[in-house]
DNA sequence: ATGGTTGGGGGCCAA
């Protein structure tokens, strides 16, 4: 299956593109987001780690590449999600996953009553136990407010963002160097194993690309030669619900967008739905 | 085992 998306047209009608990207300041690569928005032309954006409050986002910028729904949940300095439309959305809101307030979730539902959700994990900091680190604390209590969230749903819904977890072992460049390493963790992958089961959903991506292949969304900003070493993680993700795997078509992860300046440490994973009835 | 870079915002903190 593609692993490249076809750019722009190409797409039989009906089908809806969908991306996610971890934009890691949305003011600062504005260009960069026109840029994508041209070659791929995404009918759905979801963007994290915008870094703006609301009354700062660039929703000009937004409607002038086609936007018509510029939904934004933000906050001075972090955090901070987006979902950027070309179709109406209703039933916007967020939830306090993990407690603190935070921006980290936006869910809007798309025309044909499905449910999208944008999510922002907390990375969780270096030291892998809660209780010498917050921060890891506030990863695992925000994931298991997730999973008490989706448990026993029936609703169909789409799950997408940063997810900061790489749950196989070809998600991550060296499963063994990364067994201790925040993001690999055995307690995570188990986590987010629990959240997967809860829904229950099903991995967009690893449906089109199989899981015996390294595949990764991520690549550190501390590495000389990103590209060279690749030493990567696949931290984003789009899960759907079982009953709407049928409607996936292909997958893209826009690789490319990592040698773009300035870049983002993340790049966009774009999945195609057939979302006629 | 450590350090490496980027972004926001004006201090270091977060990633």
């Amino acid at each position: 299956m593609a692993k490249t998306a076809k750019k722009g047209g190409g797409r039989s009608p009906g089908t809806v593109r969908l991306a996610t990207w971890n934009i890691n300041s949305v003011r600062l690569r504005i260009e960069s987001v026109a840029r994508f928005v041209a070659e791929q032309r995404p009918d759905i954006l979801c963007l994290q780690e915008t870094k703006v409050a609301d009354d700062k986002f660039p929703a000009l910028a937004f409607r002038e590449m086609g936007f018509d729904t510029v939904l934004a949940r933000g906050e001075k300095s972090y955090n901070g999600v987006a979902i950027l439309s070309r179709l109406p959305l209703d039933d916007v809101a967020f939830e306090n996953w993990g407690g603190k307030g935070d921006c980290r979730h936006l869910t809007a539902r798309l025309p044909n009553g499905v449910a999208l959700h944008n999510v922002y994990v907390p990375a969780g900091g270096d030291i892998p136990d809660a209780e010498a680190n917050p921060k890891f604390g506030h990863k695992l209590a925000f994931l298991r407010d997730m999973i008490a969230r989706f448990r026993g749903r029936k609703e169909p819904a789409i799950l997408v963002g940063d997810f900061n977890i790489a749950p196989l072992e070809t998600d991550v460049w060296s499963h063994k160097a990364l067994l201790n390493v925040v993001s690999h963790t055995a307690g995570e992958v188990a986590l987010l194993d629990d959240l997967m089961a809860a829904a229950p959903w099903h991995d967009a991506v690893r449906h089109f690309i199989p899981p015996e292949e390294q595949l990764y969304t991520w690549w550190s900003y501390r590495s000389p030669d990103w590209a060279a070493a690749d030493k990567g993680r696949r931290l984003d993700h789009v899960w759907v619900t079982k009953g709407l795997a049928a409607s996936l078509r292909n997958v893209a992860v826009a690789r490319e967008t990592r040698g773009w300046n300035p870049a983002s440490d993340h790049v966009p994973v774009i999945v195609d739905f057939d979302l006629t009835p």
